[in-house]
DNA sequence: GGCGATGCTGAAAGCGATTGCATTGGGCCT
DNA sequence: AGGCCCAATGCAATCGCTTTCAGCATCGCC
């Protein structure tokens, strides 16, 4: 491969005159100039990186690690991230962990290997170690739904309760009293703290209201064993709320199997706004995290450099929006 | 930030040890490597990753450039890469260029920057002059859709031909013969090649075939006004043909509000096979790229290290698979 | 004509690892 | 006891770049 050094010697200048030319500083005379910069086209050279952020004091560029691109919520904040980054000139570097947490630990150890100027964790497989490390660290850190601001780290919490609480709050100004709960039990804190938010919300608006739970399975087979669960038990629950998108479109599958029709004989409502929640037949209400504002926090955290660096060690509490669409609807006035 | 020296200090030994212990090479004794390991843990040290790949010979990450994460299908494939590469111990670095080409000659310079082992390039918004210098280099490479093969480079091409063959002569063994086609200018070569496959595979299954286009606009809502002009346009087709997923779900949106049955009115196809194509009502047929035959392939090529590499300098074709959903029936016997 | 200011360029010291070669010291053979 | 060998470790060069400091013309000015 070529250096610096090869490009020089073509050039009949030193290295350090070469560098001032690819970095644009100093000053350097205009024929000088056209000499360097006709030897860097002719060989084609590409300055080595890993020299360069070994010789320079700035790295500009910051590490996001999320559980799956798969999952349109993590992909979009990464998005939001990325742009803001690449119009301050800032490269990011993603990981995902696959939900899995010695995957976490090692993408960690290799951002900090690559000693990125900022790291954000949008987990939610968090490892309390990792975070306790994190914390006691120097590297400046975003941390989504765990661990504790101050000084180096920035925390995003982003507020179950009150989404759930939008939810139920507008399924019950539509005459709702009546709810069935499809989650799981993941051991994931976003999602077992929705779950029981459902049973509070509901009991705050309407203290005779019934929540029936159905919390075994996972995934849009799960949410539609779920449905099924809920249906083939006794009286039929109003509305149905979905701890996630892909299992209320699971929910909806089954019940328009069964030949139930979505929202005038049951409600379904999801959480998250995926994708698919606007295009599933009928559309899905459901409660979304606004991402970009998370992605832009992210930014204003890490980058910085880049005028940005004012969110750093600060708490951001992010709310959850309520999205209608076509799959809820008042409550039936009798059984089914 | 801590260096391999402040380690060999601590544990009372030569950079040189502690660099072996690290990387497992080599005899030490198991005093000493002991000694050495917990001046590491004590420290929190973590090796400089850009010194490691300035210093060291091999490079084992290898980087695949993509248009856009939000396409499931690039998604797909670079998940695939990143799976095998990881279980070989590769890393992977990834970009998107958005479908811009100064963005993709931006990841290009990057990824040759961090001088990785190898690159994919995997966009439709090809560019000539990159692929030529790409081509005259050494790098292991993979290109998509573009460039020949031959020495280090490897080529992929899809046969977007006979993907379009598959889903006409399905659909004119149910009949139909009256198509109308959802495409775009874009200047996009895939889906020109698209757009003009159907003609052809049209004229080709049955001579009196009559084929209309409507190719003004992109997205969903290109999709939607697309079909809304096939509609207003004299006699409706039998079937409509969509060069991508997201077009053919504007078009059944549009239909479906026009009070028209999919697939008993008119039958509707997409191209791509994305997530929600399984999802939307009624689910689409469409055609399927394998990506991970396309991602086993990247990392064939590219990991020459890892007992890979026996792909490198060929070419593949890929075929496409049509799969068969709800959005397609006999064609319907009369006008409406 | 001498002198500091100014503009450009070069020499060389790191940055933090890897690695070939030199060194050391103990065990074993004769 | 002397010589050898090999295991274990250290020394120092190297990777390709940035950056400080110093050097050398050239220039304007008194």
């Amino acid at each position: 491969m070529m250096s610096l050094e090869t490009v020089a010697k073509r050039a009949r200048v030193s290295t350090a005159t070469v560098s001032r030319v690819l970095n644009g500083v100093d000053v350097v005379k205009t024929s000088t100039r056209a000499r360097v910069m006709k030897a860097i086209a002719d060989l084609k050279y590409h300055p080595n990186l890993h020299a360069r952020s070994l010789a320079g004091a700035v790295n500009k560029t910051i590490g996001v690690i999320v559980s799956n691109l798969d999952n349109p919520f993590f992909l979009d904040v990464y998005r939001a991230v990325e742009s803001d980054c690449h119009a301050e000139g800032y490269e990011v570097i993603v990981a995902n962990t696959l939900y899995r947490p010695e995957q976490l630990a090692a993408s960690v150890r290799m951002m900090i290997g690559r000693r990125v100027a900022g790291l954000a964790l949008i987990v939610s497989e968090m490892d309390e170690g990792i975070v306790q490390e994190l914390t006691e660290g120097q590297m400046p850190v975003v941390l989504y739904d765990v661990g504790a601001a101050g000084g180096h780290v920035t925390k995003i919490r982003v507020n179950y309760r009150r989404g759930v609480e939008r939810v139920v709050d507008y399924l019950t100004t539509l005459g709702h009293t009546d709810f069935g709960v499809i989650g799981h039990h993941s051991g994931l804190a976003p999602i077992s703290e929705r779950c029981n938010a459902v049973l509070e919300s509901a009991r705050a608006s309407d203290p005779r209201a019934t929540v029936r739970q159905a919390l075994d399975a996972d995934g849009l087979e799960g949410g539609r064993r779920a449905a099924a669960d809920l249906l083939s038990a006794g009286t039929l629950p109003t509305a149905i709320i979905c701890v996630n998108d892909i299992m209320a479109v699971g929910a909806l599958l089954e019940l328009r199997d069964r030949g139930l029709r979505v929202p005038r004989d049951i409600s379904v409502t999801g959480f998250d706004d995926i994708e698919l929640a606007k295009f599933c037949y009928p559309a899905l209400t459901t409660v979304n995290i606004p991402r970009d504002q998370v992605g832009h926090t992210v930014f204003r955290s890490l980058a910085v450099g880049a005028g940005a660096g004012d969110a750093l060690g600060r708490e951001f509490s992010v709310n959850p929006e309520l999205v209608v669409r076509e799959s809820t609807g008042p409550a039936r006035a009798s059984a089914i």
